[in-house]
DNA sequence: CGCTTAACGTA
DNA sequence: CGTACGTTAAGCGT
């Protein structure tokens, strides 16, 4: 068999090469935005890329160290002793890169209690018996002794990673003047610093060659010791155990006993969304390319995949029939017999805005109904969705709204794939169905060809993607938690209808007010623009940060200010300062121009979502980690509020013929609310019973005097204090918050901890107790994991603590929130009232008021809103009414 | 045209 | 060196 002929087997030290790229590419240049460090991964694997293509194994595997203890340093604890501490910044890049390793299908191996040199050996050395031609790659010399006929090694030379050094037989040779095998042996007599193993005194490596060539090994050295003359001769009788030890630890290991053998090591497709996913966070693009262009889509039909082999494609879609609507009366008649239990995957299908086709898809059957025109058309289908036969879907609200269109309703919703794989996982916001088969079923999800030009609806069709739906439920309930579920059963899919029906609804838009507004500001813009040109003697584009920075720090030598990735910052607390230290007329009328653009921009962007006067936007009820909803197309969740011109925007919300009025309902100080329930701070709780205004009474407190001598600047700080510390806020935020010295927020921190000290209690042991769980939970059992509370990599742990300290507060007022929606939006429907929800805003509920009904709505949504939880303090809710936002805020 | 960044609005 | 979001324009590379 000639070489060309042999598989091919290539094992690389991750470890020692990933150390080496480490060094090799500077570090400040590779961190992405969550303040990862990547250097190490991204060298290892454009070196690996490298590989791939130039010597095109058809197996491969990469070794890694567990620890730096092994078998050697309980037999010499001085092993590899003088080497530091591993650096901070490369610690965290090994677990990524192992998990970018497997996306791209490609093995890993460890070994208790050995090295990833020992997994070398013995795997090169069961390839050479078994036939492969192999590669090892490896940055540390030792390898050198398994060169032989059959194993090359890779050995990077001193010019960085992408350059690696051959040595064959022949090589070794030629450098060392020796036989691979003999290289333990000098070096044993030399010694290794990196591996604090000390050698003879005065031998070298020129002397080690020639005693070994003369006498053909160590222990041929050694036994013909008393014939070396001099100095060096003395040494070597006196030192001979050094080398004895030596010899000892750095003879690898050939026959570690591994999960994996060479022939278990060929190449796999990559998981592409694994690896795109994960390049995404790691913000590698342009090596993405290459992945995908050297180890191929991971389709295997794409001929660039390395691996010929098809993965077991899993069961087979049922094939779809498609029904009209009396004929699927007496299918799902006959099916609800049989499935009642597992229930119905249903997936819809849109063709320009239009409910196109409906899947139905019991385990084993499906069938698809063609869209048509009107209701009549589905005269079993409705009576069926109106049922409560359990329905599962994937965007149970989207497939709600689309059959609201041809007016149908739907009831029974039992499943939402999205929703259920977001509660297990929120920090991965709304899986497509494609992404959740191959997670789930490790199947691909069949989709249309996007080549095609006319696309067909068989065999890729809805049929088939509700029967993908119903498996993916299915699987996906049984593998979240117990309490994650009851959040799902009771809050979640319930609240898809009264989401799905406040979308459709939406918010009445006075138009003209708009307008007008539009108007006004855009003629301020452009007055303060000429101001602001006229200061500084020509135009300059005035939104661009850029341009900004050469007005600013060039051409008006200004001080500069915080530094942003492309510069100097120009945003608004940064202009603000610079306007204390270096005034200047450019400076004020900047920022004026930026609020009045801003609020233009809104203005426009609202005008331009109206359609047939009403705003409809979307919310994601799987967009947030915390259990949130998010609002889009337009986010309805921002609109301004703070300053005049803002509140002018929100009497754009208007109510609109037959409603008389809008009524706006929110909790007040929910999340401080819930500290106190969850901190049992008995303070706090009495402050909420008392009914005192919040802060006033903390004011009190933390500064010893009465409440009526509350002054509003102590008040203003106790209240920044309060709302920081569900953030995580530190003593350096607040001060600068609060424009105040940074030992002034020291003290008032302490001050306020010292009243309220359960508080700061409660707050330190739920990062504890996450740190030990892995994941946070909100008062109903809203799970969101945290694994980076354990990430070596300091930035990376600090967010992740904050944002494990506010996740149960914001994620419970969150709950508290949408029980208390599907109480409001029960009551108003069972109470037969025309009046209805349009809008939510975290802690806000906005409602259209039928004529006459203010009273009874008024009283559902201080029930609903207030009885939404038990705690320890009351949930207080402000209600006010009024033509538009503006006027029924309070 | 798509993507990233800076900036800024809300709770 | 305060959590959670979404949207926009500018700027850059394709």
């Amino acid at each position: 068999m000639s070489d060309s002929a042999k598989p091919t087997l290539m094992v690389i030290d991750g470890h020692s090469l990933a150390f080496r790229a480490f060094y090799a590419l500077p570090v400040d240049s590779f961190v992405n935005r969550e303040g990862q460090h990547t250097n190490a991964i991204h060298g290892f694997i454009s070196m690996l890329l490298m590989l791939l293509q130039r010597e095109k194994p058809t197996h491969l595997a990469v070794a890694f160290d567990i620890s730096r203890f092994s078998f050697r340093t309980r037999e010499y604890a001085e092993y590899k002793g003088t080497r530091s501490e591993t650096p901070a910044e490369f610690k965290g890049q090994i677990p990524l890169l192992q998990q970018a390793l497997e996306a791209m299908g490609i093995t890993t191996v460890t070994k208790e209690d050995f090295e990833a040199d020992d997994i070398l050996a013995t795997l090169s050395k069961q390839g050479a018996d078994q036939g492969f031609q192999v590669f090892v790659v490896s940055g540390d010399r030792d390898a050198i002794q398994l060169v032989n006929d059959d194993v090359t090694l890779l050995y990077p030379s001193v010019r960085g990673v992408s350059e690696l050094t051959r040595y064959d037989r022949d090589k070794v040779y030629e450098r060392y003047g020796i036989e691979p095998h003999q290289y333990p042996d000098i070096a044993a007599l030399v010694g290794e610093t990196s591996d604090n193993l000390i050698g003879v005194d005065k031998v070298g490596e020129k002397t080690a060659v020639k005693w070994v060539t003369q006498y053909g090994s160590l222990d041929g050295v050694l036994e013909h010791a008393d014939d070396i003359k001099g100095v060096v001769g003395n040494n070597l009788r006196e030192q001979k155990d050094r080398a004895i030890r030596n010899r000892r630890l750095n003879r690898l290991v050939t026959d570690v006993e591994l999960p994996v053998g060479p022939a278990d090591v060929a190449l796999r497709p990559l998981d592409e969304a694994a690896v795109r996913e994960l390049f995404a966070t790691l913000q590698f693009r342009t090596l993405l390319d290459r992945v995908f262009k050297v180890v191929g889509s991971g389709d295997p039909t794409d001929p660039s995949t390395t691996d010929g082999s098809v993965e077991d494609a899993g069961p087979t879609p049922p094939p779809v029939k498609t029904l009209i609507d009396e004929e699927l009366g007496y299918w799902l008649e006959r099916k609800a017999a049989a499935d009642a239990e597992n229930g119905f995957g249903v997936a819809v299908e849109m063709i320009d805005g239009r409910l196109s086709a409906i899947g139905i898809a019991t385990h084993d059957d499906a069938v698809l109904v063609p869209g048509g025109s009107g209701a009549q058309d589905y005269e079993q289908l409705s009576a069926w969705f109106a049922s409560d036969a359990p329905k599962h879907f994937h965007d149970a609200k989207a497939a709600i709204k689309a059959l609201g269109t041809v007016g149908i309703t739907v009831a029974g919703v039992a499943g939402d794939a999205r929703i259920t794989g977001w509660l297990a996982n929120p920090g991965k916001q709304g899986q497509p169905l494609a992404d959740l088969v191959y997670q789930e079923l490790g199947e691909e999800l069949p989709t249309a060809d996007p080549n095609q030009l006319v696309p067909e609806t068989d065999p890729v069709n809805v049929g088939v993607h509700a029967w993908y739906v119903l498996r993916v439920v299915t699987a996906l309930r049984a593998r979240v938690d117990p309490t994650s579920l009851t959040v799902l059963d009771d809050i979640e899919l319930p609240l898809t209808s009264v989401l799905a029906r406040m979308e459709t609804t939406g918010v009445g838009i006075d138009r003209p007010v708009l307008t007008g507004l539009s108007h006004e500001l855009g003629e301020r813009a452009a007055d303060l623009a000429q101001q602001a040109f006229g200061e500084i003697g020509h135009e300059v584009n005035l939104g661009s940060p850029k341009q900004l920075q050469e007005v600013l720090f060039t051409e008006l030598a200004m001080p500069k200010t915080r530094k942003t990735k492309t510069g100097f910052s120009t945003d608004a607390a940064s202009l603000t300062d610079l306007q204390e230290q270096h005034p200047h007329p450019f400076l004020g009328l900047l920022l004026q121009h930026r609020d009045a653009t801003k609020l233009r921009q809104i203005v426009d962007t609202l005008d331009a979502a109206v359609v047939d006067g009403r705003i409809h936007t979307r919310y994601e009820q799987t967009g947030t980690s915390t259990g949130r909803v998010s609002s889009t197309d337009p986010n309805l969740q921002n609109i301004p509020v703070k300053t005049a011109v803002g509140r002018r925007i929100r009497s754009a919300f208007a109510v609109a013929e037959p409603y008389t009025t809008l009524l706006t309902a929110d909790y007040s100080q929910i999340e401080m609310r819930i500290m106190a329930h969850l901190s049992g701070d008995a303070g706090l709780i009495q402050a909420f019973n008392e009914g005192e205004d919040l802060h006033r009474f903390v004011g009190a407190r933390v500064f010893g005097v009465e409440p009526s001598d509350v002054s509003p600047e102590m008040r203003t700080k106790v209240k920044a204090m309060s709302y920081g510390l569900a953030y995580g806020l530190s003593a350096f935020g607040l001060s600068k918050q609060l424009r105040i010295e940074q030992s002034e927020a020291r003290t008032l921190m302490t001050e306020y901890f010292a009243r309220f000290g359960a508080v700061r209690d409660y707050l330190r042991n739920v990062v504890e107790q996450a740190r030990e769980d892995g994941y946070t939970e909100t008062i109903f059992g809203r799970r969101r994991p945290f694994p980076d509370l354990k990430s070596p990599n300091r930035v990376l742990r600090e967010n992740a603590e904050r944002a494990a300290l506010n996740a149960p507060i914001q994620g419970s007022a969150a709950d508290i929130m949408k029980i208390a929606m599907l109480g409001v939006d029960a009551d108003l429907r069972d109470g037969g009232l025309g009046s209805r929800l349009l809008l939510q805003v975290h802690d806000e509920l906005i409602l259209e008021i039928a004529p006459g009904e203010q009273d009874r709505v008024e009283d559902i949504l201080r029930t609903r809103m207030g009885g939404a939880a038990e705690l320890t303090v009351p949930l207080d809710v402000s209600v006010g009414v009024g033509a538009n936002w503006e006027a029924a805020a309070h």
